[in-house]
DNA sequence: CGGCCTATTGAAGTGAGTCAAGGCCAGTGG
DNA sequence: CCACTGGCCTTGACTCACTTCAATAGGCCG
């Protein structure tokens, strides 16, 4: 079992400057509030605080995760540009954020939103909760289920379509987060990329940028 | 990689009778439809079917679940008396569900929920998707970083809470069922559970039914 | 009693983990 | 300008938890 040797900066934002409210509207959900920047492996939120406020990826990345008593560390989701975050079920998060590069984000209280009286908005909340449940699903199926270079690919790809990118992929995250969220240890991410570089899936190019040259074949590694 | 002998049985349900629309009401959510019986291992939905309905579970037991192309299956749920199930993101499931017993359900159409109309019927129902989500997201937690005997250990304890059993747990699956909720095989499942007879933690009184002799000691081996 | 299905147990194999050494930057300071 | 440092990342050799394969044992129902 592997102990991931785990980082838990302690909550230190950046200074977030008092910009004046924007809006992002990239994909669907509205949301109207105050820019914070989040230096890389801040805390965004910990596990056991209130749970008032949403968050919305303006750039950057942020990783939510949950972790064992004793360290081990699991990634539940990475959070990309357009990704909205931190809705949790009772008042409380129950899952920690951090970002992963230094990151943009939007945060307004959970309260705008407007999810008891507009419907509209309601419906959209609806939509991405259901979303993330869907996503938390497919990642069990990976978790439980898939061998280590089938869990690599089907990242490689996930990845791939949610950055939109074709071909040239830019990971926002190290080795130890990729292993943390594939269930994997780092050394066996890193194995198992310089695999699928020999068999000339991928080329990588430094190690955070990997070139996809067979999408499709990658596609039925998967499985 | 285990490769589950997956059952695949044809939609065939159990006639059901045109019984008079009863009411469901025990934990929050009111299903007003009609009783459908499902006999053991027959399917209640399917993969790719339109999800147009929901479902709540009167008696029995039911497991959702997804297959890779293989064969290998990953149960992402169980749903137990009271659990609603079947609600989709999109408009047709992603997941298929099938009876672990032969089950007593109520199905009712979605659109009877009122989710649009009826402001509390829709915060009841965000509450049920949040729960499903954190119940997921933990389930990720045990499959990406758990060993086998913790695995197996929160499963044990999840189960009494959920089924509202302090000492003797009357499980409703097989322990296929179980490996492939663990994402462990059933050679593992049942070795494990006999060393946890051993250590005295356990008492397996027929393969369905356990006496969790110290469960305080159960809920520390789960980490 | 006998057949069938599921669960248990044993022995052997293997994929991924562990431990440890070395490489590759990027940033720092002499 | 380049040695020095510290943080990732990669690679190799070895180990081990879990799987695989195979045989046996229980239960349940005719």
């Amino acid at each position: 079992m592997q102990m991931s040797p785990i980082m838990v900066p302690r909550r230190l934002y950046q200074a977030a400057p008092p910009v004046a409210p924007r809006t992002a509207d990239t994909d669907g959900v509205r949301l109207i509030g105050v820019t914070l920047t989040v230096a890389r492996d801040q805390e965004v939120f910990g596990e056991g605080e209130p749970a008032d406020q949403v968050y919305k990826v303006v750039r950057g990345a942020v990783r939510g995760f949950r972790v064992l008593s004793d360290g081990r560390r699991q990634i539940c989701d990475f959070y990309l540009p357009g990704d909205v975050f931190g809705i949790e079920p009772g008042c409380e998060h129950r899952a920690s954020a951090e970002a992963l590069t230094d990151t943009v984000l939007i945060v307004a209280r959970r309260s705008s939103l407007g999810e008891d009286t507009d419907p509209t908005a309601a419906r959209r909340l609806w939509g991405l909760a259901m979303a993330d449940l869907q996503r938390s699903q497919d990642h069990a199926l990976t978790l439980g289920r898939r061998s280590a270079s089938e869990r690599v690919a089907s990242f490689l790809v996930d990845m791939a379509n949610r950055l939109g990118a074709s071909e040239m992929l830019e990971l926002p995250m190290s080795r130890q987060d990729i292993a943390d969220y594939l269930g994997l240890t780092i050394e066996t991410v890193s194995r198992t990329l310089t695999q699928l570089q020999v068999s000339g899936l991928i080329k990588l190019a430094g190690c955070r940028s990997i070139h996809l040259r067979k999408p499709r074949a990658l596609a039925d590694l998967c499985a």
